[in-house]
RNA sequence: UCCCCGGUAGCUCAAUGGUAGAGCAUUCGGCUGUUAACCGAAGGGUUGCUAGUUCGAAUCUAGCCCGGGGAGCCA
C-alpha cells in the first residue's frame, strides 16, 4: 500500500492509499463519520459510512481527539471538503488510542495565552502554529542559501563567553569549571570579527541569550540571530547585503510555502513588494519624519517602538535607517569621518509596525580608538586584548549586522507575538516546557 | 525596575453587594454530507491566597502570589 502525505493527497485522485497520522477532530452525524486527519503536512478529511466499511466506522466512531491512527483508503476530489480532496476511509489501524479519563488538552475553540503556552508541547501540533515552524525552517534555509551564494563562510561563534558583548547587565552568568564564571552569549559578533579577518566574509547563526526584564511581543530571552561580518566592506555594501538577505528570505517564502501563509490567512500582497532597493534614510532625516508627524522626537533621542511604527509607515517595504548619533550606540562602531558626532550604524525597520530585524554597522579598526571607546564604556581592557588583537594584525574597515530570526518570521507570517514563531519560547518568568 | 489590565467548572467567558451560570470538552442517547456539525440529557465549583468592611462578598478595601500588555533596552 502507497504511503503519502497529507499534502500529496492531490496527486493521488482516485487511488487507493494510507495516511500515517493522528485525529485532529471528528464531526458524527448517524451512520456516517467525518474524522479530520492531520499528518504534520496538512488536515485532510475522512468519510467513513457504516454501511460500506463496518470495521473501519468501528475503529472510527467515538475515537477520542489526537488518537495515533494509521488509515487506508481512497482520495477523491470533492467540493464539499476542507481542502478540496478526501479520503473514503475503508481501514483503519489505532496507534494509541487518547484516554476519555485525559482528553487532549486543545481544542477546537479559542484558549488563553497562559494555557497555550503551558502547553506548547502540544500547541504545536494545530494547523497555524505547524505552519508557523514551517515558515520559520524555510526562512532558516534561505538566510543560509543567501549567505552560501554571496561567497559567505559559515562559522560558528561560542556560546560560553567570558565576558559581555556590550556591558553586563544583560548578561545569563553560568557556573564554569571550578568555580569559575562566564556567561551565555549575547551575539557572536566579537568572534565573527575574527574569522572574518581569517576567511574575509563569514557569518554565525545560533542563539544568543539576553537578560533583559522586557515583556513585549517583540521580545524572547533566547532568540535566534543571523550575523554576517566581512573584511574591506563598509556602511553602504553592509546595508546591500541586508536588504538582498531579508529580500531572499521573503522571496523564498512566498515561493515554497504559499500554502502555509494561506493556512495563516497572511495578506501577502504587503509581501510582493520585498525587493532591492529598500529605502535608506539618515537618522537625522528620520528624527525630521518623526517631527513631521507631531513627535517630539529630537536628535540624540533613541527610537522607539511607535517611533519605528511612524517611519516604517512612510514606506511600502523595510527600510533601513543609518548614521545614529555615536552617544546612543555601542563601543565599537565607527565614527563618521565627515560627521565624528555619528556612527556608522543602520538599523532595519520592518513594515507594518514589526519594528527592528537588523541592527548593523561599520567597526572600529583604528586601535588607538578602539582602547579610548574602551575606557569611555568602562570595559574591562583585559577581556578584550584578543579583540585588540584584530586592530594590531592588518587591521581593515569591516562590518556586520544581526538579523533577528524571530522578529524577522514573526513579521513575514503576521504573527501578533514573536512567541509563535519558535518551537519552545524562552521568556520572562517563562522557561517551561 | 516602572505603568496599565486580568485571575470564577478541564477550556473560553457571564454574573457589579442578595440562591454561582452558559458554550465547548467528558459521559449517555439521536441523526447518511458534516464544515469549530447539530439536537436531547447527565456529571463537573474552597470564585488565585490571606486579612478586613458588611446581616450578607465572585463583587468593596488592603497586602501577597501568578499571568498578560507596554515603557526603558534591544534583534
Amino acid at each position: 500500500m502507497t504511503v503519502i502525505t497529507i499534502e500529496q493527497a492531490g496527486k493521488y485522485d482516485g487511488q487507493e492509499i494510507t495516511i500515517r497520522g493522528w485525529l485532529y477532530n471528528m464531526r458524527e452525524s448517524g451512520k456516517l463519520l467525518f474524522p479530520i486527519f492531520r499528518d504534520g503536512t496538512g488536515i485532510i478529511q475522512g468519510v467513513c459510512a457504516l454501511k460500506e466499511s463496518p470495521e473501519a466506522f468501528a475503529a472510527l466512531k467515538g475515537l477520542t481527539q489526537e488518537s495515533s491512527v494509521i488509515v487506508t483508503g481512497k482520495i477523491r476530489a470533492e467540493q464539499r471538503a476542507p481542502g478540496g480532496y478526501e479520503i473514503g476511509v475503508n481501514k483503519v489501524e489505532v496507534v494509541q488510542r487518547v484516554p476519555e479519563s485525559t482528553p487532549f488538552p486543545i481544542q477546537l475553540k479559542e484558549h488563553g495565552v497562559d494555557f497555550l503556552l503551558d502547553h506548547r508541547h502540544l500547541w504545536m501540533r494545530t494547523p497555524r502554529q505547524a505552519a508557523i515552524l514551517r515558515i520559520r525552517a524555510e526562512a532558516e534555509r534561505a538566510a543560509r542559501e543567501f549567505m552560501d551564494s554571496q561567497g559567505y563562510i559559515l562559522t560558528d561563534a561560542p556560546i560560553f563567553t567570558p565576558a559581555a558583548c556590550e556591558g553586563t547587565s544583560t548578561l545569563f552568568e553560568v557556573n564554569y569549571i571550578d568555580d569559575e564564571k562566564a556567561y551565555l552569549t549575547q551575539s557572536g559578533q566579537l568572534y565573527i570579527e575574527a574569522t572574518a579577518m581569517a576567511l574575509g566574509k563569514v557569518y554565525t547563526f545560533g542563539p544568543t541569550f539576553r537578560a533583559e526584564k522586557s515583556k513585549t511581543r517583540r521580545h524572547l530571552t533566547e532568540f535566534w540571530m543571523l550575523e554576517p561580518e566581512a573584511a574591506y566592506v563598509e556602511l553602504d555594501e553592509a546595508m546591500g547585503l541586508a536588504e538582498g538577505l531579508v529580500s531572499a528570505i521573503v522571496q523564498c517564502v512566498l515561493k515554497n510555502k504559499a500554502r502555509e501563509l494561506e493556512t495563516l490567512k497572511r495578506d501577502t500582497t504587503k509581501l510582493q513588494n520585498v525587493k532591492p532597493p529598500f529605502p535608506r534614510i539618515s537618522y537625522e532625516d528620520a528624527i525630521a519624519v518623526l517631527q513631521k508627524h507631531a513627535n517630539p522626537a529630537k536628535f540624540g533621542d533613541d527610537i522607539g517602538g511607535d517611533e519605528e511604527t511612524i517611519i516604517s509607515n512612510e514606506f511600502d517595504r523595510p527600510v533601513m535607517v543609518h548614521r545614529y548619533p555615536a552617544s546612543i550606540k555601542a563601543f565599537y562602531m565607527q565614527p563618521d569621518a565627515e560627521r565624528p558626532d555619528l556612527a556608522l550604524a543602520f538599523d532595519m525597520l520592518a513594515p507594518e509596525g514589526y519594528g527592528e530585524i537588523i541592527g548593523g554597522s561599520q567597526r572600529i579598526h583604528d586601535y588607538d580608538l578602539l582602547v579610548k571607546r574602551l575606557r569611555e564604556h568602562n570595559l574591562p581592557e583585559d577581556a578584550f586584548q584578543w579583540y585588540l588583537d584584530l586592530r594590531r594584525y592588518g587591521s581593515v574597515p569591516h562590518s556586520g549586522f544581526g538579523m533577528g530570526l524571530e522578529r524577522t518570521v514573526a513579521w513575514i507570517c503576521g504573527a501578533e507575538h514573536i512567541r509563535e514563531v519558535i518551537p519552545f519560547p524562552r521568556m520572562l518568568y517563562r522557561v517551561y516546557p
